[in-house]
DNA sequence: TTTTTGCCGATTGTAGACAATTTCAGGCAA
DNA sequence: TTGCCTGAAATTGTCTACAATCGGCAAAAA
């Protein structure tokens, strides 16, 4: 009976649902729980999070919900007013302009990295992304267009193995979400973005650093234009006259 | 007395004391004390923070106390294990070189910006800053310098006008800070970084946005080699001498 | 009416209590 | 010695209770 425990000591890690719970607190699953729900839009930009109701609606008690409250907070999903509460975070025009310029650094970066140190197996699959992509194009699947292209996105950043570049990254990408409330029906750029990212692997492929960098970088500008002219579309559909004319003024820089 | 209602109800901010009352609350105060606590080191990296311990420190109830654990967490200052409790982060060497190399292309766009932006009472302020360091120089004070490098490139990030930029560059010079306490060792490389910092407010002021933005890439690449070198050095003499000898030898020269 | 004042319900801020887990010392057997 | 069990102490995870604050409503005053 006493031979037995060796095997068991020595296991780095243990059943996949152990790790699990060893690893998720009451707080780390409400955090992640919430997040999927502003993310997805279930908790809408401006919404009211009063403790009680969603601390009853997990089954958990304030403290953990008030500490993943937090961590959202840091991480700009919601925020904080003492003594009035939590609100899922509302970004405006000129912050979401703010992002999409400190992203096209970061993935002219990511670009330059790419074009010195990609393998082949990475090429092929981030080939592999962008025919899938054409695919939904052809398709006129602009749900699945748009997972492929988060998907392609964050692979590149991921690839380009900076992990605090990953990191920050993706904390932007779910910020800029809560901007575009647009998800689905922007659908009508797909072919150009579809050709733009053509255009990269190419340049990733050319093993060219300055051309690489410039491709992504000139992608996420252009996408930052047509997200914002979209965006200043919509609201003149609102009627909202003078924010038109501000967004316009903005993304002209 | 029925005519005052009108200034009362327009009245934006309440006297400053007020305010503060009504922003700060238990959770802010510790978050903030720790984070000050962190960056000078009183609480060093690797060292564990026990809850009761520093709850009765600081005068609160671990609920507080946790929350702004949790801040710090998500802002990269400690790291939190479930069930282990909260140690202060250790920046490894790698991770420093990430952050460096994130640090390069954001200050890059904000050479972009500034050649392109900037004003003159503008140019005339981070000349003045650059005046001052290099009259630190000349004293030999170390400890100033230090000080004034760290104001000058917040400030260049602060005029580019990218408040999410702003944002994320603080959150990444935090977390170096955690970086192996050198900070006021490199005082044998101020003369290099002084120079180069008259080289990129001439590059600013000239007005060109590739000349600038290179200059912003190539200081912060090269600040990278010097901290990663000197990192080296001491660890390699870190057998016979402490940190404190190797610092006043440093300094002596 | 219009404005103001005071109260009440709802919600958040903080503290303390209890449960669960880890850590470590000491003893025991191989 | 080495390894492992065991149990107590320390520490963290979670919940509940109480205090402080805010927003709105109704009654009183202008």
């Amino acid at each position: 009976m006493g031979g037995m425990k060796a095997e068991v000591a020595s296991t780095i890690t243990a059943h996949p649902t152990i790790a699990l719970l060893q690893s998720s607190s009451l707080v780390n699953v409400v955090h992640g729980e919430l997040e999927k729900m502003i993310l997805s839009g279930t908790l809408a930009p401006g919404e009211k999070l009063t403790e009680l109701t969603l601390a009853a609606k997990l089954g958990v008690s304030r403290g953990p919900l008030r500490e993943a409250f937090r961590m959202l907070e840091e991480a700009g999903l919601v925020k904080i007013t003492k003594n009035r509460g939590v609100f899922v975070r509302d970004i405006a025009v000129d912050e979401a302009i703010e992002i999409f310029d400190l992203r096209a650094a970061m993935d002219e970066l990511v670009g330059r990295r790419l074009a010195e140190n990609i393998t082949g197996p990475q090429l092929k699959e981030i080939r592999g992304m962008v025919d899938a992509m054409e695919r939904t194009v052809k398709d006129k699947d602009a749900y699945h267009y748009h997972l492929l292209n988060l998907k392609f996105h964050d692979r590149l950043v991921e690839l380009a193995g900076n992990r605090k570049l990953t990191e920050i990254y993706r904390k932007l990408i779910k910020e800029l979400s809560l901007f575009r409330r647009l998800n689905l029906e922007d659908g009508w750029l797909m072919p150009i973005s579809a050709t733009e990212h053509r255009q990269i692997v190419k340049a990733i492929a050319s093993g060219d650093a300055d051309i690489a960098g410039k491709a992504m970088f000139d992608h996420v500008m252009d996408s930052k234009e047509r997200t914002i002219e979209h965006n200043f579309r919509r609201q003149a559909k609102a009627g909202a006259t003078t924010a038109m004319d501000h967004a316009r003024k903005l993304a002209s820089r």
